[in-house]
DNA sequence: CTGTTAGCGCATTCAG
DNA sequence: CTGAATGCGCTAACAG
């Protein structure tokens, strides 16, 4: 307590000089371990930096010191005369969603362990706050950027990509070939989903698309079409539910989905793919609310795997996506950048979705 | 793609220098723009920081400059020089959920609005991680922190505090004088829930716990117990349910309680309130699955008022936390730190929570 | 192994 | 209103 109040005043010292617009810190300088410890300040740097440079009796002093001391050295001065920040850009789509939340953890324990901090750039959906990103990058407040949106954010006619910086794609194909993607095989799960549901026996299907345009959602909706054609369904009876524009991939998303669904007359799907796992969700809740039953009368498939998904009723089948190990392989691919590797799809890695057999599937009604 | 290939090319120059550890930067500095201008380096940096101090001729040839060359002030020489970072670090006890996410959701966008980055410190339920967050702070790598997990971090004998830094408390109070608090009226909502299934007609109470005392769990408890216990429900018929202690608040702790809600085998409640929203849901799922009927046999009462809440079933009565406003409020007393306001807990907010009925309360059975 | 020296790129005095 | 000069705190050459 006594110390929390010595440390209380020395906040508010800080606060008034900064209110007079007199910089000085009132932290430690490498200067004062230098003094205390009786070498220079090289020696002290080195003593941080790489230890085994230093005579051990030598380190004991420098280690002693900065004990002491409480010398911490400041990072924006190591930054400048590094060059490099140890921070990370991660721009996502929107903070709330779950998959991206997961992936982002996975980011996060992957970037920490090697000594990278995290920027979050959450658009949350609107487009207008690409530019601040852009800005991040430019000014070297970051040393990458790993990108969860599904495109290169821009500002003006400028690109993150001319910031020079390494980028990351953790989307499908950003169609750029110095970029990197690191992302589940979408196109595979959608003809994974519809040879399943064919293989249950179903001839009518839908699918509850995700936000018009995106590559994730195009990917898995062609996937899924395609081989729902292969396999011999009619392509008349493969329908596609828009979801809400400006509601990607959530639960909105998935009641827009079911009420086109419902206002069907006739020739209903028998089974409908989700493009998402809250989609699918908030489908089934719509439908069932509306009487339809589940899987009896719909089979429902959805994809990402989020835990939620195991309380509904019925529990959902769905694709389970490795989040948090996805989240690992990108910030790895970036480690890899950032240490010096090519930059080029060469790095990209596609990794497998897993189907989950729960309740929310069944046969076709006879 | 001619201008991307360009940039790529870039790149690699910084890389290669990189590796030989000569850190210039490819970028352009002060000095050029000041020299295509025709004007000194003061003057570009008065140029961008008050355009008021220059005269409008001079300014515009700045301007002028500074878009052909494309130039960013580096923010590492600014940090350096103005000794602030334009950065809040954000811990967090978790990321993956849904309600942390929604709150940083509301601290970004105000934070963002105001010019701060956002660096998040995500705990990841691990109090290891604890010790860099300290270090950011004490490095000043950011300009102040804003916490979300209920206490204090500390690196060794080094608390947090010890910084200086501004701090901001999103959770019930963290037992310091000088660390506002911003949030949501724990005691207050507990004692709503029992008031209102009492109300009810219930007569006897479970508690599914959060982490055993965790500030939060502990307001939300003693309010609920206390009020039960006011409006006349004998002690030893309100019971409390622990969860599972390394799943704070999750979908997992939710099923734990509910287990030990199933093993009793007398005199079980009839009405359950939940720490959070994915308690009460698991909760729901897995007594539902062991035959009880909710809400005939069960009420259950969650707390957060997340999205999945409305697409489970039954709908999930709830007290709704404004997550994004309790951010924003957050963010904005952090902000007044910033600008030179007085540390204490004057600054602190209560937030009020509202009780959102839906289908999984009703009056005990008969 | 260690000290001296010299910037990293910028914002801010202080003169003019 | 503008330019010259200074140093933020640190790391990395380069000598010794």
């Amino acid at each position: 307590m006594v110390h929390c109040s010595k440390q209380w005043r020395q906040g508010r010292v800080i606060e008034t000089l900064n209110e007079r617009t007199k910089p000085p810190s009132s932290s430690i300088r490498i200067a004062h371990v230098a003094e205390l410890a009786g070498v220079s300040t090289a020696t002290v740097s080195r003593a941080l930096a790489s230890p085994g440079q230093v005579r051990p009796a030598t380190l004991a002093l420098v280690m002693e010191a900065v004990k002491n001391s409480g010398y911490r050295p400041n990072s924006s001065a190591r930054n400048l005369r590094t060059q490099r920040t140890k921070m990370v850009l991660v721009v996502m789509p929107s903070i709330a969603n779950p998959v991206f939340a997961e992936v982002l953890r996975g980011i996060d324990t992957e970037l920490t362990t090697a000594g990278y901090g995290v920027v979050i750039g959450n658009l949350d959906n609107n487009p207008g706050k690409e530019p601040r990103f852009v800005e991040l990058a430019f000014s070297r407040e970051v040393d990458g950027v790993i990108l969860l949106n599904g495109w290169i954010p821009r500002s003006g006619r400028h690109s993150l990509l001319e910031s020079g910086l390494p980028v990351v794609s953790m989307c499908s194909a950003i169609g750029d070939e110095v970029v990197p993607d690191v992302t589940v095989d979408d196109a595979a799960a959608g003809r994974e989903a519809a040879r399943y549901l064919v293989g249950l026996g179903h001839a009518a299907l839908g699918y509850a698309a995700g936000p018009i345009g995106h590559p994730v959602d195009s990917a898995r909706w062609t996937g899924f079409r395609d081989a729902a054609i292969d396999m011999g369904v009619e392509p008349g009876r493969i329908r596609r539910f828009e979801g809400q524009k400006e509601a990607r991939f959530s639960y909105q998303s998935g009641v827009s989905s079911a009420e086109s669904f419902l206002a069907l007359s006739d020739d209903r799907p028998t089974a409908v793919f989700c493009a998402s796992d809250e989609m699918a969700i908030a489908f089934m809740k719509t439908v069932r609310d509306r009487g339809v039953d589940i899987p009896r009368d719909l089979s429902v498939v959805g994809f990402d795997g989020i835990t939620a998904g195991r309380f509904v009723h019925p529990t959902l089948t769905t694709f389970l996506q490795p989040k948090h190990d996805l989240g690992c392989a990108g910030a790895r691919v970036l480690l890899e950048l950032f240490a010096g590797a090519e930059r080029s799809q060469a790095l990209s890695k596609k990794i497998a979705v897993s189907l989950v057999e729960r309740e929310s599937t069944a046969p076709p009604p006879a």
